[in-house]
RNA sequence: GGAGAAAUGGCAGAGUGGUCGAAUGCACUAGUCUUGAAAACUAGCGAGGGUCACACCUCCGGGGGUUCGAAUCCCUCUUUCUCCGCCA
């Protein structure tokens, strides 16, 4: 959520940037929250004009009281009457206006930054960096789904059994090698400084607002009506929260946390032809990294984490690419995002593994996360996210690139953490 | 799940209807003293709105109510603690 104060400062930047998502009614909208703002001050000053006079009478009753004077107390009275009842038809007004507010500025998504490009589908992400060379498979080489059946490591039917479509059981070294992934990845990130977390994988409304999957995307997530609770889409919202109403020092940043939880996702609306084994998933794994720092650092945090992940796809050994996603991809609380992706040869298409994103003010100006500036002054932190990374696709990838015709072969950095070389 | 107690500033902890955004202690910040530090002393020290700056307004777990006036009384929700029940 954008702060009325920048839009204020920054009303014709904003406007021109928002362009590039092509966000069509940026100038209407940015016009009324204007109006509206100065609607809402005009009505809380009003308001606490008559609460100021309100008090002071309460006051000059209590003296009276005090000493003796009750009758002239009985007159004031009469008169506090009044300012009770304008009072509160005020602040039904105040509220109202607040409401309508807010109501707007949550549509207004985040200002993207200089670099992304224009643009309204996947076709214009910028690619910004290749690495990695794709293999020749043998003859007879076979997407994931089918190696996943020929050696037994993960069984679609039977998730479809227990829960339904998108639930996947992996079993024998399909299991092994995906908690190798996870204690691989939570070792790397650790190994730089962040510190690991466990963390709910069940979230209130308040943990859901204050990282922007509601008040709008609550179809994505899975609702637990009963007690009024949404299961995790990324862990990026426990994590991301445990800084919800923190007041921070200058001091304290850099902010970094890395967390391993499953993801649970309704994908409402996206079935269709690439969906199959495990490029898309009800449920799955991801190890994410966040990092809340100081406005003048996020940029360079953003680089630092796009260069660790890129490190660690460099060790799996496995060819991918860096986009930077175009306004129209772009995701509707994030200022810049750069995506990972994993070339799966067996398919013939890049997978996307991670996704790590600068949100600057969006989310800490919902979440209240600030901290004393040099002067003293409570300004907003900048949050930060990405996957690093998501399991199923480098899974897809490692199964589909690393196939021979004995088996699949283990990428070297993961053999301490699997105990074994080959599926076979 | 049942019964009882509690929730106040970074922490501890006063405050049970009026001048209380809130005593006191610790922590913290600045100054005096000191070669420096510690100690001592002095001053400052929650957040949001509003203002050029003041004034002023709001906030004592969340929400609602009583009252001219609520941290204080009432209702409700949440959380914590104790006891009982259940249980990985």
């Amino acid at each position: 959520m954008l702060q009325v104060a920048t839009i204020r400062e920054h009303k014709d930047h904003i406007i021109e940037r928002l362009a590039v998502r092509n966000f069509s009614d940026a100038k209407t909208i940015i016009n009324q929250v204007l109006t509206i703002d100065e609607k809402r001050k005009a009505t809380q000053t009003e308001l606490d004009n008559i609460l100021a006079e309100s008090n002071k009478i309460s006051k000059e009753i209590g003296f009276l009281f005090k000493s003796g004077e009750q009758q002239k107390a009985t007159i004031l009275k009469e008169k506090t009457g009044q300012l009770k009842e304008q009072s509160k038809q005020l602040n039904e007004q105040l509220s109202n206006v607040q409401n309508e507010l807010n109501n707007l500025l949550y549509q207004i998504p985040n200002i993207p930054n200089k670099l992304v490009p224009a643009g309204t589908t996947e076709e214009d992400n910028e690619e910004v960096f290749k690495e990695g060379n794709i293999p020749k498979l043998h003859d007879g080489a076979i997407p994931h789904w089918e190696i996943a059946k020929k050696y037994d490591i993960i069984d679609f039917e039977l998730g479809t059994k227990i829960t339904g479509a998108g639930f996947p059981v992996y079993k024998g070294k399909g299991a092994k090698l995906q908690r190798a992934l996870i204690n691989y990845f939570l070792d790397k990130n650790t190994d730089v400084g962040y510190q690991e977390v466990q963390v709910p994988y069940l979230v209130n409304e308040a943990s859901g607002f204050g990282t922007g999957q509601l008040p709008d995307k609550e179809g994505q997530m899975y609702h637990v009506t009963g007690d009024n609770l949404y299961l995790i889409p990324t862990a990026e919202v426990p994590v991301t929260n445990l800084y919800r109403n923190v007041l921070l020092k200058e001091s304290d940043f850099p902010i970094l946390h890395t967390a391993y939880t499953p993801c649970f996702r309704r994908e409402a609306g996206s079935y269709g032809a690439h969906v199959r084994g495990l490029n898309r998933l009800h449920q799955f794994d991801k190890v994410e990294i966040v990092r809340i720092e100081h406005p003048n650092n996020s940029y360079e945090a953003l680089d630092r984490m796009v260069d660790h992940v890129k490190e660690i796809l460099r060790e799996l050994k496995l060819p991918y690419r860096i986009l930077r996603l175009c306004g129209g991809d772009l995701g509707f609380t994030s200022a810049l995002t750069y995506d990972f992706e994993v070339f799966s040869t067996a398919q013939d298409r890049w997978l996307e593994v991670s996704s790590v994103s600068n949100f600057e003010t969006f989310q800490a100006n919902r979440l209240k996360l600030r901290f004393k500036n040099a002067d003293g002054k409570s300004e907003l932190a900048h949050t930060l996210n990405g996957s690093s990374l998501a399991l199923p696709r480098v899974l897809a990838g490692i199964l589909e690139n690393y196939q021979t015709e004995n088996g699949i072969k283990i990428p070297e950095v993961l053999q301490k953490y699997t105990g074994f070389d080959i599926i076979d």
